[in-house]
DNA sequence: CAGTATCCCCTACGATACTG
DNA sequence: CAGTATCGTAGGGGATACTG
């Protein structure tokens, strides 16, 4: 499937690679990515988008994302202070690839769901070790 | 970029979609992945191929990931027991996904040290809040 | 060989309180 | 409004020891 690509060689997984995706698809992040990328938003707009996300966690969160380049953050001298966050040009081509993440795991959940069945139901049942 | 794709309406980001992730896309899962794909391996294979992991992480991984289908665990009733694990049909179409990660991170990854930079220069320099 | 079991640490996170 | 600071807890992971 999708021989449309020639795939041009997946790269080696190094250990900066693998910190680039831990950073950015971590637990809060595609969430709050999600939502920037309908619309830029202060941070308690944010906060209600996100809704199970808290103050330090979603702090957190941007912060790590700006430092990636992935959000901008926008400071309006008013007062009181207002701050907005937006997606930057990186951040949406992740966005890409978060929605391919999606779409896979929406293609293949009722598989895994199967899966998971069946190895609950034959391997949690009968205790002790597995040889 | 990229208007090849319709893009199918990406799907929305339930907690169920995100355990899976989660459950798939861990720090070993990847690795151990990555190199079922490339042959079938014992345990202790496995152990080298993947070197810094350990015997509990590498047994919870594979767990974990025969539970949602994507490796097959295959014990040869020898002696001593021999046990395989190779990657199923569901696991190569997580493949392609990985593959397209890793490109994506190969390709920003410049961009990215170069915002970290930035960042790192401009921000963590001065202290005190940032309103 | 292919694990399981135990201990232990460390940090990721939430809750709470405070500030420009 | 948009944070920072501090505290306390739960669990993910490593090191080590043991087993069919």
């Amino acid at each position: 499937m999708t021989e449309t690509a020639p795939a041009p060689a997946p790269p080696a997984l190094t250990a900066a690679h693998r910190e680039l995706l831990d950073q950015v698809l971590d637990k809060w992040s595609l969430q709050v990515l999600d939502s920037l990328c309908e619309q830029p938003q202060r941070f308690n707009e944010l906060r209600r988008s996100v809704p199970a996300v808290t103050q330090k966690s979603l702090t957190a969160t941007l912060r790590r994302l700006e430092r990636n380049g992935m959000v901008e953050r926008l400071v309006v001298r008013s007062r009181p202070v207002a701050v907005e966050y937006r997606i930057t040009a990186l951040g949406t081509t992740l966005q890409d690839l978060v929605d391919a993440l999606l779409r896979w795991t929406a293609d293949t959940l009722p598989d895994v769901e199967h899966a998971r069945s069946r190895y609950d139901a034959e391997v949690l049942d009968d205790a002790g070790p597995r040889a």
